[in-house]
RNA sequence: GGCGCCAUCGUCUAGUGGUUAGGACGGCAGGCUUUCAAUCUGCUAACAGGGGUUCGAGUCCCCUUGGCGCCA
């Protein structure tokens, strides 16, 4: 698939990610990130960082460590990387170029671009097709401003040629600015690159996901337990599609299927429940050893134990838990005795029982502890179940016998007759 | 208000003129399981509406409606 429109241009598929560094980019932005990245690489092309830092008003000097960050975790490494506010020279040696041309005018400090009549701007857009504005609907607009900072249209359209931009893979709210920047193309005399312009995910009020609408940034959703692997995989396909049925992918599998004609149109609903199954299924996918290391760096209630006892633990509660932070949740009765009510009356003639052939268990075969305390009474099998359950944990328990196994039989018996103690 | 983008199950989507409209998440039911999960099986549910074009439209064209975005 050829997608260079301009052959002159470059061979080589160049792209770029621009985030403003207004605060830390939430999960949507990254996903713009994301494409231009499995692109790149889908193509042996170049993924490239810009900060697009010329906005002082709104410029947040921490955010730029959390854009990058942000794509670390994610594995999202760039090739080259720029900032724009180091790049005045450039826009103002541009801007020269543009007031020789008579294409400009000063406008109190700040200069504007004139929009002539003339036929109309049209692109083929890679998601959307064919795409065009009458020039008429276009008011002049400033490209440097009074504080002799560029506006993002100039900025954007000078380093995007100078860097041999070869696609620009950007969201939806672009478009409208498009035919501004193609005039500005025109004006230079250069060929623009191949506009891709990628619809936004919607929060569930179906309105654009930002800050406002409860975005949250991939860092966020790391810090809550999320697996990058998750995070991208979960990314990925809202938007885009690989060709057969397949839902999990990596990283290095996604940068070998993606294909830009697969891309969708419409925008997709930020859908929580589906990030859960990801996360769910690499949670158990991920290695043992991989899975303990994240858990010790959430969980201070981890960090207590030995290795080996820590692995058998994380091996009976990983395929409950959704998100990393839900180990101590599903963990809990490993790190302290059940809260529960006591048993009833009733049941303690049971958890007696329980005891005694708890007290003959000899710890090597798990098995055979259920074998031993049907011998020795005649209550039935969820009655053990229960006094277990009641006296020891709480209600919902990793496998039982296995459980019993991690926490020995001192410490069970030692629970059950506490338990019994409480009137 | 002007300009533009979009429209298949609740959600993510496949579909490129002829399909019983497929898959996934969720939900529901069941199997397995002496808890909870995991897992397996089944079910649920969609082409926004109206006109065309065509032997035949989810697929192509137009209009309406709705959602969203940019500018003012």
């Amino acid at each position: 698939m050829n997608q260079v429109t301009d052959p002159e241009r470059s061979r080589r598929v160049r792209v770029r990610y621009a985030p403003s560094p207004t605060g830390i980019p939430h999960i949507g932005n990254i996903r713009t990130a994301l494409y231009n990245f499995l692109f790149a690489k889908s193509q042996k092309g170049q993924f490239i960082l810009r900060i697009e830092d010329t906005d002082q008003s709104r410029f947040v000097p921490e955010s730029v460590p959390k854009i990058e960050e942000s794509l670390k975790v994610l594995g999202l490494d760039w090739d080259d990387k720029h900032q724009q506010s180091q790049r005045l020279d450039v826009y103002g040696k541009n801007l020269e170029i543009l007031k020789k041309k008579n294409a400009v005018y000063d406008d109190g400090g700040a200069w504007k671009f004139k929009v002539e009549k003339g036929k109309n701007l049209k692109w083929a857009d890679v998601v959307h097709g064919d795409v065009e504005f009458s020039r008429d609907v276009i008011a002049d607009f400033v490209i440097v401003k009074s504080d002799k900072f560029p506006t993002y249209h100039f900025a954007s359209v000078v380093d995007d040629h100078q860097m041999q931009i070869s696609h620009v893979i950007r969201g939806d709210e672009w478009i409208s600015s498009t035919p501004k920047h193609l005039l500005l193309y025109e004006s230079f005399g250069w060929g623009p690159p191949t506009f891709v312009h990628i619809p936004p995910i919607l929060g569930e009020s179906k309105k654009k996901l930002s800050k406002r609408e409860g975005a949250k940034s991939v860092l966020e959703y790391i810090d809550e337990g999320y697996l990058p692997q998750a995070l991208v995989n979960f990314l990925a396909l809202l938007g885009w599609s690989p060709k057969g049925d397949r839902e999990l992918f990596t990283l290095n599998e996604l940068v070998a299927e993606f294909s830009l004609d697969r891309l969708n149109k419409n925008s997709p609903i930020f859908n929580l429940e589906k990030l859960n199954w990801f996360n769910k299924k690499y949670l158990q996918k991920i290695s043992l050893p991989d899975l303990m290391a994240k858990i010790k760096k959430i969980s201070s209630k981890a960090q207590t134990l030995d290795d080996q006892k820590l692995t058998k633990i994380i091996e009976l509660v990983r395929d409950r838990m959704t998100t990393i932070s839900d180990f101590e949740k599903y963990a809990k009765i490993f790190f302290e005795k059940g809260k529960e009510k006591p048993p009833q009356r009733q049941k303690i003639e049971n958890a007696k029982a329980a005891i005694e052939s708890i007290n003959v268990w000899n710890e090597k075969s798990i098995s055979n502890l259920l074998d031993q305390w049907i011998a020795k009474s005649k209550i039935q099998p969820a009655d053990f179940k229960n006094t277990l359950r009641l006296a020891v944990f709480a209600d919902n328990t990793p496998p039982i016998y296995e459980s019993l196994a991690v926490l020995k039989k001192e410490e069970v018996l030692k629970r059950i007759e506490d338990a019994l103690k409480i009137p």
